[in-house]
RNA sequence: CGGGGCGUGGCGCAGCUUGGUAGCGCGGGUGCUUUGGGAGCACUAGGUCGCAGGUUCGAAUCCUGUCGCCCCGACCA
């Protein structure tokens, strides 16, 4: 490719302002993406480069894997999805899936992901397990209305998406599938050239049993990964599990009512009252929206030096209830708390606060959903809000269980927490991006669906199902964030939109001009992927932009052309030797080669 | 959703407080000179100052509304 004629740079000498982080930034001044709109950004030439090279490594995995490609809709009809009881919570709900009408008046969502079409798909040309097990992918564009799109393509509001469905007779023969694919991806991101970590992660609302994200370990990332040193465990936050630090015991014993004028906060009341964070158990309250419009108030009680896992909490309530739960909000509106409750100070409320609180005119439930972390459950003393205003009160003996108190893990892990009993390992933490996740759904779409195949037995049973994401664009902003210097990007060679760029310095001299259309010719005759950077500007003007846009060697045509001789760079270790043209090839065969290998 | 900020040529910005009809750097075009790390000189094109009202003899500037975008928060009784 002529830089001049087919393959326009449209590089930038100024940052844009919108860009924050590097690897944004580096994308707008590369010229690899424009954005049209919030969260929406066009991939020009240089970026589409990428993509197909990230797309390609992932079609030779998953194809040698048995996986079939293939291509689905992405306009979606609302009876799908109502099907499988997403509908309300994509769109009225978490509001995630843009969803239009057509002329008819008949719904539609832009597909943010495709359990349903394709486990309906599916259901229509699976009816024996001897044509199981199968896997359908497809790489394409998915939509998803973000709440806030930020840092270009890492959360954007259209992005390209591998997404893959496997179906099975069994689940051992799911769990054994999902473990090869475990493999794939890790083959995946290593032949991308990146350094992942996989972590366990909450299912969310696509849902199922197993899940594992793959992480890109970086400060900008949005995930809070724990793991430990050794390996032993790696899990997002959102999942992880972990033992919190021991408690300093409460040396009171009396249980009394005493006085904390405007301490609303944990910190405000150990401050003021000599206490340490351990010994209060603090009261969160929320309000738990269902699919079926019920709304019902949760109580919920935790150590007060530890943090409420509002995903650990929905899961838990979920799974609690028939209908689906559509919203959990911490309730703190004063106008919504005087229109539901009586009597209720807020910031001083104590696990004992009874149902009578809640109005009778109110349409919640009228008794409150108790649920205690495990953390408070073990405390024989301790401090909590005195249902009144302006007093905190000294517990003792109090019974979690006694009081409907439902005890489970709702806690966040903490770097610094132990891992087990058994283990003085401690957990550390790190920010990470997210660019792969892989689930065991089991049989909750087909059940919905109504996906059946005929067993060895004769018998018609639902389909296991597995699904496997990998966020094409997003890898290629990673690996920008993984990897970069100060003069711009430095691409692993494996996703670099070139292998090698061609700059002469200077096009009117004769000799430079003849050997650079040789050297061009030679190793386009090789397949070798090359660009050529033809413009007539300045050296220096080329040698930026090369520097900027990353392309993993150099061969820097220039004076000693009248000798044959040029420069090779290597763009990542910065190093530059001076070589026979004649054994130019030759030396960037042996180099590539090397890299290659390395980075995979 | 809450809070903050910003909309002025392709990009980065100034001008707005104190109204007088738009400017700087980069980029674009032409010419000459230059030619190994974002060149110099000269000439030149390009903006109804987000949009809509209002105040005024006069609005980028003041007022009202509206739209859009960016950033922060979602740590908590």
């Amino acid at each position: 490719m002529r830089v001049t004629t087919s393959f326009p740079l449209g590089t930038l000498r100024d940052t844009p302002s919108e860009a924050e982080i590097i690897s944004h930034q580096l994308l707008l001044r590369g010229g690899f993406i424009r954005r049209v709109n919030s969260g929406i950004y066009a991939y020009m030439p240089i970026m589409l480069r990428v993509i197909e090279k990230i797309s390609s490594i992932i079609e030779k995995e998953l194809n040698n894997n048995g996986c079939s490609k293939l291509l689905l809709p992405q306009l979606h009809p609302s009876e799908l999805w109502k099907k499988s009881e997403r509908w309300e919570g994509y769109t009225a709900g978490e509001g995630i899936m843009f969803n239009l009408k057509d002329r008819q008046g008949k719904e539609f969502g832009l597909a943010p992901t495709h359990e349903e079409v394709i486990t309906s798909i599916a259901s229509e040309i699976i009816n024996s397990y001897k044509q199981l097990p199968l896997c359908f992918y497809q790489i394409q564009t998915k939509f998803r209305d973000e709440i806030r799109p930020r840092f270009g393509l890492m959360r954007s509001r259209e992005f390209i998406m591998k997404d893959g469905y496997s179906f099975h007779s069994s689940k051992e023969d799911l769990s054994s599938f999902y473990g090869k694919m475990e493999k794939a991806y890790e083959n995946i991101f290593k032949n991308c050239g990146l350094d992942t970590v996989g972590v366990d992660a909450d299912s969310g609302s696509i849902g199922g049993a197993a899940s594992k994200e793959f992480m890109v370990t970086a400060d900008v990332g949005e995930d809070s990964i724990l793991f430990t040193e050794s390996g032993s465990y790696a899990a997002n936050i959102e999942k992880a599990v972990s033992l919190p630090s021991d408690e300093i015991p409460l040396k009171k014993s009396k249980e009394v009512l005493f006085e904390t004028p405007n301490q609303k906060s944990v910190i405000d009341v150990c401050q003021k009252n000599n206490l340490d964070a351990s010994q209060i158990v603090k009261v969160v309250l929320f309000v738990a929206k269902f699919e079926n419009k019920s709304e019902v108030p949760i109580l919920t009680c935790i150590r007060g030096d530890q943090h409420i896992n509002e995903v650990k909490l929905f899961n838990l309530i979920n799974k609690k209830y028939n209908s689906n739960l559509i919203h959990l909000k911490i309730l703190e509106d004063n106008a919504i708390i005087e229109k539901n409750l009586i009597n209720f100070p807020l910031g001083y409320i104590g696990p004992d606060i009874n149902d009578e609180t809640i109005k009778n005119t109110s349409n919640w439930d009228k008794s409150w959903i108790r649920i205690a972390d495990k953390s408070v459950s073990s405390l024989s003393s301790f401090v909590s809000g005195g249902n009144k205003i302006n007093f905190h009160k000294v517990f003792q003996r109090f019974s979690f269980v006694e009081k409907n108190y439902l005890i489970s893990d709702i806690r966040n892990a903490k770097k610094g927490d132990r891992i087990s009993i058994e283990s003085s390992e401690e957990l550390k933490e790190k920010r990470g991006i997210e660019i792969g996740h892989i689930f065991q759904l089991g049989q909750k779409y087909s059940e919905k669906l109504n996906a059946k195949f005929s067993d060895k037995d004769g018998q018609l049973k639902s389909l296991w199902m597995g699904c496997y994401g990998i966020g094409v664009t997003r890898i290629a902003q990673a690996a920008i964030e993984q990897n970069h210097d100060e003069n711009g990007i430095s691409w692993p060679i494996q996703i670099s939109p070139f292998e090698v760029l061609i700059i002469p310095t200077n096009l009117k001299d004769p000799n430079q001009k003849k050997l650079t259309e040789e050297i061009y010719k030679e190793f386009k005759s090789k397949k070798i992927d090359i660009l050529l950077d033809d413009r007539e500007d300045r050296a220096g003007v080329k040698f930026k932009d090369a520097d900027l846009i990353g392309i993993p060697f150099q061969i820097i045509i220039g004076r000693d052309s009248i000798n044959k001789e040029v420069e090779f760079l290597c763009r990542p270790s910065k190093s530059k030797i001076k070589i026979a043209s004649k054994n130019l090839l030759e030396k960037f065969i042996s180099e590539s080669k090397v890299m290659y290998n390395k980075n995979s």
